[in-house]
DNA sequence: AAATCGAATACTCAA
DNA sequence: TATTCGATTT
């Protein structure tokens, strides 16, 4: 970085310790006496230990403003202080703050450290998701899109299988047209903010006309449902925003300061309903339709170099557009890092400058260059897992790390086994955070199917999900006789569910078991109307479904796991009853709502998000901000809801106390994003397993996953290291790999090499794949098996001739002896994989 | 209607 | 490898 910038944005000289101490003080100080008005916290309070720049965005005024914040730049600081500077020195009501952050447990976060600040005024601000922010307005307002405040919330299982149903209904050939590009297709139009009526403009192929069909027949089905899935969250809300001009009105007024956070990885929906919130201009705006308030002040805060998210729809052109998106707007950098060392930041700045066209930034630090980047390259995976304990252990008996200050990143969750294997076998304690997660197993989906066909019997997914599990004797034939019924009459499968007697083809027995079934559901729908709470209405469920008891009676030892999930699925909504009742101060109950072990957590959403009511605008428009007591809401529909928007980052372990050292954190990197650790693992650096196989053709991707690795280098504060496995089992077969490319970025003198590859010219001899594939050959069962005839030798790295491909490049081998495949790279050909056997490939 | 077995398929990333 | 899907059997 050049001097002068280094000298334009080194914070004046002062003693930002004592500052916070100062801060620190006073608080706590206020906190002894929480009933008395707090003082008034002073300009100089708010603005301590902070930067010029940082300084100039909490007090900034007026216009839109873009922070670009650097990773480590002290943005989620700048955020909160300047909340509490809105609220103790511009007398902004803490009701007219919105303020948008990525996960729920940052929401939390913030919302806990601005109540540091300014007290308990801070629990009326709306800080939350998208989503969650999305279904709040919803809730209050849906009916004028004819669905009711019960909603269901499908998550992306449940799409999968509504459409699965489309699908086979339209009779659409599964080869060619797999439900996940289905979606996919419905997924990039609603982030587009295309219905399924105006999906007609983008369709001018056969294939699209197909995706149109399904799209519409979907959305059909899931309005009948009284449902909407993740996407609709957000356009329905930005649809009902331009439908109801007068209804944006009001939320204009309600919203006078708008925050968001990570805008790099909104999508066009999102930033959609940011311009409906606080664009200057009407548009969209109907005849006599007036914007009659001023837009709020909107403050965004992001960085394009971390933005991963492209696969669902996030546009860095909103972050880059911003200034044209917002005549006036301006813009404020943060480029001084304080959370890692020179070296670090070197190795992150020396691997993004390789993407093509992004704005210059260059973080700098002035905490001096650290330690020396690790790297490590390993025979397989086990070896590279076997490293990283090692290293954890070495570091600990050092006395250098707790196990909390370490965390281990890799690419894709199924990368995380070995890890497990290793760290199990030497009692090393973590926590794998994402992965099969808790809310997408089987029994707590069941369970979870349940409730929702009893708080929305409409939603036939989840009432034919359940409708035979536990088996009791319902079958296709009466499941079909129900669904004609249903189709006949034009009613939701539970409705039909009601009139069996008026189905027919139907066996006395099956008519029976289905009578008992709709019983069931009708009297846990009383109880659900009585109010009474969430957490006895899934025991009552559990138990008189017989779905616990077939798990009790059970041998298959998998079933007890099952059950421990479910008994941990009640403690969940237990604890979220009881901080729901609990309610008013019940910030710190909350936060118990971590599970102990490595199962579960529910951590972050504060239930005083759904149960605070939300607030009307009272007749002559005025907004009452500060209605009444927010009202303690254990209901079924708010214990749902909390489940449907659960997030994999709301697991991260909490932070160690005094006696416990607290357990080593393994997740992907995309969960990794916003945290930081001391020290960071970053395996797996390979070439088809980061960058991801799948990015290797397209530059757009490759660029996207440099910025991952971005990401994943500027979590680490004091210690960095890189490490690779020469081969690796995927699927259950050995998997040669070349080093990634990103490890090439990253400058050598920042680099120490503990071990590298040994110098084998033949995949064939080296130790490392002969080992992986005796493992191999013992598990899949057959031993020696003599080759019948020699394949082409080739390794990743060599240049091939295919006689149609042409020229290639070998980017990995899958499998052994005969069954040998390549990936090869033929450039403007795509990567093929190739059977060595059979094709007609030349090694150069 | 339920259970069982082999084949097919799948691994991005996630609210 | 591990889960899921379906076809088949009982």
């Amino acid at each position: 970085m050049s001097e002068a910038q280094q000298r334009s944005v080194r914070p004046t000289p002062e003693d930002t310790l004592d500052q916070e101490a100062a801060l620190a003080d006073s608080l706590g100080g206020e906190r002894a006496q929480p009933r008395r008005r707090r003082e008034r916290l002073t300009m100089e309070t708010l603005v301590a230990g902070l930067n010029p720049q940082q300084r100039e965005a909490v007090l900034h005024e007026g216009p839109p403003v873009l922070v670009v914040a650097g990773a480590g730049s002290g943005k989620t600081r700048v955020l909160t202080r300047r909340i509490a500077y809105l609220v103790a020195q511009r007398n902004v009501h803490p009701g007219s703050i919105l303020a948008i952050t990525f996960t729920n447990k940052a929401a939390a976060e913030m919302r806990g450290r601005v109540q540091e600040l300014v007290g308990n005024r801070a629990k009326l601000m709306w800080v939350s998701t998208f989503h969650s922010a999305c279904v709040r307005i919803l809730r209050a307002e849906i009916h004028r899109f004819n669905l009711t405040r019960t909603f269901s919330i499908y998550d992306d299982a449940d799409s999968k299988r509504l459409m699965q149903l489309v699908a086979h209904d339209l009779s659409l050939d599964p080869k060619r047209y797999p439900v996940r590009a289905i979606l996919n297709w419905v997924s990039t139009c609603k982030n587009e903010l295309v219905d399924h009526e105006s999906a007609r403009s983008r369709v001018n192929t056969e294939l699209e006309e197909n995706y149109l069909a399904a799209y519409q027949e979907y959305q059909r089905r899931l309005t009948a449902a009284n449902a909407l899935d993740f996407d609709d969250l957000i356009m329905t809300t930005v649809h009902l925003m331009q439908a109801f001009p007068e209804l944006r009105e009001q939320y204009r007024r309600r919203f006078r300061h708008v925050l968001v956070d990570e805008y790099q990885d909104t999508n066009h929906a999102q930033y959609a309903l940011i311009r409906e919130l606080c664009s200057a201009e009407v548009d969209g705006g109907q005849v006599g339709d007036e914007v009659t308030v001023d837009p709020p002040e909107l403050m965004v805060v992001g960085d394009s170099d971390q933005s991963i998210y492209a696969f669902r729809g996030a546009t860095i052109r909103n972050i880059n557009d911003f200034e044209s998106d917002f005549p006036g707007a301006a813009v404020i950098m943060l480029e001084q890092n304080y959370r890692s060392t020179q070296t670090i930041l070197s190795a992150a700045n020396a691997v993004i400058v390789k993407n093509e066209g992004r704005k210059p930034k260059r973080l700098w630090s002035d905490s001096g260059d650290g330690e020396a980047i690790v790297g490590y390259v390993a025979d397989t995976e086990h070896d590279e897992a076997s490293f990283v304990a090692r290293e954890i252990d070495a570091l600990r008996d050092a006395g250098r790390a707790r196990y909390a200050d370490c965390a281990v990143f890799y690419r894709t969750n199924a990368q995380s086994r070995p890890f497990e294997e290793v760290f199990i076998r030497l009692g090393l304690p973590y926590k794998v955070v994402g992965g099969v997660r808790f809310y997408e197993r089987r029994e707590v989906r069941d369970a979870i199917a349940y409730l929702r066909a009893i708080a929305n019997r409409a939603d036939d997914v989840s009432v034919r999900r359940i409708l035979n599990v536990p088996k009791r004797g319902i079958g296709d034939r009466a499941e079909e006789a129900v669904e004609a019924l249903a189709a006949r009459e034009r009613i939701s499968f539970g409705e039909a569910l009601r009139r069996i007697d008026d189905v027919t083809g139907l066996a006395p027995r099956s008519a029976k078991q289905l009578i008992g079934f709709a019983d069931f559901l009708d009297e846990h729908e009383a109880m659900v109307a009585e109010g009474v709470p969430a957490d006895q209405i899934l025991t009552s469920v559990l138990q008189k479904s017989g779905y616990l008891a077939e798990l009790q009676s059970s041998t298959d030892p998998q079933d007890q796991t099952r059950l421990e999930n479910l008994v941990e699925l009640v403690a969940v909504a237990r604890e979220f009853v009881a901080g729901a009742i609990g309610g008013g101060a019940g910030a710190d109950a909350l936060d118990s709502l971590l599970a102990d072990d490595g199962v579960l957590v529910g951590a972050g959403l504060d239930p005083q998000l759904r149960a605070e009511a939300l607030e009307q605008a009272t007749e002559d428009g005025e907004l009452d901000l500060g209605a009444g007591a927010p009202e303690p809401d254990a209901s079924l529909g708010a214990f749902l809801e909390r489940v449907a928007l659960v997030a994999d980052s709301d697991q991260i372990p909490p932070p160690p106390g005094v006696e416990d050292e607290g357990v080593v954190t393994l997740m992907t990197l995309h969960t990794a994003k916003g945290l930081e650790f001391d020290t960071v693992f970053l395996t797996g650096l390979e070439d088809g397993v980061f960058p991801h196989q799948r990015a290797l053709t397209s530059m757009s991707e490759l660029e996207e996953e440099r910025r991952l690795a971005y990401v994943g280098v500027t979590r680490a504060r004091k210690r960095l290291y890189v490490s690779r496995a020469v081969v690796r089992a995927a699927w259950g077969a050995p998997q040669h790999n070349p080093a990634s490319r990103f490890l090439a970025e990253i400058p050598d003198r920042l680099l120490d090499w503990r071990r590298t590859e040994q110098a084998t010219t033949s995949w064939r001899s080296t130790s490392a794949t002969r080992q992986v594939q005796e493992r191999w050959k013992e598990r899949v069962g057959f031993g020696a098996r003599p080759k019948v005839r020699t394949v082409p030798n080739v390794a990743a790295g060599d240049r091939v001739l295919h006689t149609t491909f042409g020229m290639g490049t070998v980017i990995a081998t899958t499998g052994s002896g005969d069954d040998t495949k390549a990936d090869v790279d033929f450039g403007s050909a795509g990567v093929k994989r190739l059977s060595l056997r059979h094709a007609p490939l030349e090694k150069l």
